[in-house]
RNA sequence: UCCCCGAUAGCUCAAUGGUAGAGCGAGCGGCUGUUAACCGCUAGGUUGUAGGUUCGAGUCCUACUCGGGGAGCCA
C-alpha cells in the first residue's frame, strides 16, 4: 500500500489541512460525500477522524478508475488518495488534494441501507448503530473532546505531583455504600451451591466470598493518599441502579482525587482549578470541534466554557443556599427547609438562575451525608453539618461531589454506630485512623458529565462510546 | 422504579375506524469548480411485539419491549 516514491508523505487529514499548498501527499479516510461535476471532476469530502474538518479531494475524470470506481463512491467508502496539495479554486476550504491516484480500500456493501447516510439522523437512532455513529460529525467531535479532557485531567494531576492509582474494579467489601452493586460470580445460576440456611454459598465462589463491581474507588484510594499524599483514580465505575435519565449510566468513568494534609477549602480549590484547567485546555486544543458544538449542538457553549476558564466559581454554604432558596420567588414543587436535601429544581435554581455559573455548595447537614465525611463544629443554633461539597453546573446539576474525610477514629466510630454499620467490615479503613492519621479530602468527578457540560450534549448516552443502561448492553 | 408522551419506507415525519403518502437518502438520467448542491424519473412497507374489540384497525383497548421529557438514586 505504501507509495514507492520517498518524496510522497502520508499525512493525516488534520496535517494536510494545516499544510501549505505545493507538496505531494497521500491521505486515507472514509468518504463523507461525493459530488460530480460535468466539468470533468468529482469532489470527495474525506475524513479520517484526525480533526473535525474534511479534506476535499478533487478527482479529475482522466483517472483510470474514474468511471469504474470514483463515480461509484458513496458515503462510508474507505479510500486512499495521492496527489498534490493545492490552493482551492472554490469557496469553503483553503487547500484541497488534486488526486493523481485514488485506491478504494473498502466499499460500502449496499449504499441504500448504509446506516449512516449523508443526511441528518437523530441521536436516538444513532445509538442503535453505535458501531458506525462515530463516523458522524457529532460523534467524531465528542470522541476527540473526550480524549482531550481525559488527557487534560491526567496532565493536570501529573504536573501537580499527583500519582494515578489503579484501584480495583472488583471489590469484596459491601461497605462502599454508594448505590446498588453488580454481582461478580462464577457460581452456576442453575445449580447454586447453598448454605444450610438456603442462601447462596459464596465460600464456593471464585473469590471465596461475595464479590461486586466497584461503585467508587474512594475508600481504596484513601489508603494510597495516606502514604503518597496526592493521588487520584481514573477508571470505570458501576452502579446497578434502575436509573433512566439523560445523566445516568450503569457503567461510567470517574475521577477521584484524594489529598492528604488538606481540608475542605483545599478540596474545593482543587476541584475548581481542575475544572478551569479542563475548560482552558479544550478551548485551546479542540477549537474545531467546539465551533461545531457551538453552531449545531448548543449555542453559548464556548462562551460558557470561556467563563469557566476565566472566572472564579461561586461558593456558598448549604445554610446560605437554603436562605437564598427560601427567599426565591420561584414556586418549588418540593418546599425547601434546613435539613432537607437539595432537589434537582433547587440545584438548578442556584446554578442557573441565582448565580448563573458553577457554584460550590458546602457544609451540608450530617443527616443527609455519608458516614466518612468529617463532622464540623455545630453552628450557633447547634445544627450539625459535615465538611461536604457539591459542584453544581448549569444544565447538568451535580458534576462533582466531595468531602473532607473524618480522620478522628472516635468520631468515625460514633458515625458508624449511628448509621448501623459494622466496624469490622471497615477494619482497614479504620486502621488509617489508627496509624498516622491526617486530615485529608477528595472528590468524585463524573467523567461523562464533564463531557456533557463541555460539549452541550444533552444525553449522557451520547458522550460514551457504548452506553450501558438498564435493559441495554448492546455492542 | 414512578408520572406523561411516542414507535409507520434506509432515515425524518404525514395519513376522519374504510385503497399507507411526502421530504431526505439510494439507483438511473440531466446540469454545474462542486461543497446541506440543483432538476427529472424509478425502486422502496407483515405500520415495534403479542393479544383483543370490529364487517373492517396504522388509527380503539390490554400487556410487553424500546425511545423521549420529568422525578427519584447519584457522578
Amino acid at each position: 500500500m505504501a507509495q514507492a516514491s520517498a518524496s510522497i508523505s502520508t499525512l493525516s487529514i488534520a496535517e494536510a489541512l494545516r499544510g501549505k499548498p505545493g507538496g505531494m501527499a497521500t491521505v486515507r479516510g472514509w468518504v463523507r460525500t461525493r459530488r460530480d461535476s460535468k466539468a470533468g471532476l468529482s469532489f470527495i469530502n474525506l475524513n479520517d477522524g484526525s480533526g473535525f474538518g474534511d479534506l476535499q479531494i478533487v478527482a479529475p475524470n482522466d483517472l483510470p478508475n474514474y468511471a469504474s470506481a470514483i463515480q461509484r463512491l458513496t458515503t462510508g467508502c474507505a479510500i486512499e488518495a495521492t496527489g498534490e496539495l493545492v490552493e482551492s479554486q472554490g469557496q469553503g476550504q483553503l487547500v484541497e488534494l488534486r488526486a493523481s491516484s485514488i485506491t478504494v480500500v473498502g466499499w460500502v456493501d449496499d449504499p441504500d441501507t448504509y446506516p449512516v447516510s449523508a443526511k441528518r439522523h437523530t441521536f436516538e437512532y444513532l445509538r442503535d448503530v453505535a458501531h458506525l455513529r462515530v463516523r458522524t460529525n457529532t460523534f467524531g467531535a465528542v470522541a476527540r473532546v473526550r480524549h482531550c479532557i481525559a488527557m487534560a485531567i491526567h496532565r493536570f494531576f501529573h504536573e501537580r505531583g499527583f500519582y494515578w492509582v489503579h484501584t480495583p474494579i472488583i471489590t469484596a467489601s459491601d461497605c462502599e455504600g454508594a448505590g446498588e452493586m453488580f454481582k461478580v460470580s462464577t457460581l452456576d445460576h442453575l445449580n447454586t451451591p447453598r448454605t444450610p440456611d438456603g442462601k447462596p454459598d459464596f465460600s464456593q465462589d471464585f473469590f471465596g466470598r461475595e464479590a461486586m463491581l466497584t461503585v467508587s474507588g474512594q475508600l481504596n484510594v484513601e489508603t494510597y493518599c495516606c502514604a503518597l499524599s496526592k493521588v487520584y483514580t481514573f477508571g470505570p465505575t458501576f452502579r446497578a441502579e434502575n436509573s433512566n435519565t439523560s445523566r445516568h449510566l450503569a457503567e461510567f468513568w470517574m475521577i477521584e482525587p484524594e489529598i492528604a494534609f488538606a481540608d475542605l477549602q483545599d478540596d474545593m480549590q482543587l476541584a475548581e482549578d481542575m475544572l478551569r484547567f479542563i475548560a482552558k485546555t479544550v478551548l485551546e486544543e479542540r477549537a474545531d470541534d467546539m465551533a461545531f458544538f457551538e453552531q449545531r449542538i448548543q449555542k453559548g457553549v464556548i462562551e460558557r466554557l470561556q467563563a469557566v476558564a476565566d472566572t472564579a466559581f461561586e461558593r456558598c454554604t448549604y445554610t446560605d443556599a437554603i436562605a437564598i432558596l427560601e427567599a426565591a420567588k420561584t414556586k418549588f414543587e418540593f418546599p425547601i427547609h434546613w435539613g432537607a436535601d437539595l432537589q434537582s429544581e433547587h440545584e438548578r435554581y442556584l446554578t442557573e438562575e441565582h448565580f448563573k455559573k458553577p457554584v460550590i455548595v458546602y457544609n451540608y447537614p450530617k443527616s443527609i451525608k455519608a458516614f466518612y465525611m468529617r463532622m464540623n463544629e455545630p453552628d450557633a443554633q447547634g445544627r450539625e453539618t459535615v465538611a461536604a461539597m457539591d459542584v453544581l453546573a448549569p444544565g447538568i446539576g451535580e458534576i462533582i461531589g466531595g468531602s473532607q474525610r473524618e480522620e478522628r477514629l472516635d468520631v468515625l466510630d460514633k458515625r458508624l454506630d449511628e448509621m448501623g454499620l459494622n466496624k469490622d467490615d471497615y477494619w482497614w479503613y479504620r486502621d488509617l485512623r489508627r496509624y498516622g492519621s491526617v486530615p485529608h479530602a477528595g472528590f468524585g468527578l463524573g467523567f461523562e458529565r464533564i463531557i456533557q457540560y463541555v460539549t452541550g450534549m444533552a444525553n449522557i448516552r451520547d458522550v460514551i462510546p457504548f452506553p450501558r443502561t438498564p435493559g441495554n448492553a448492546a455492542f
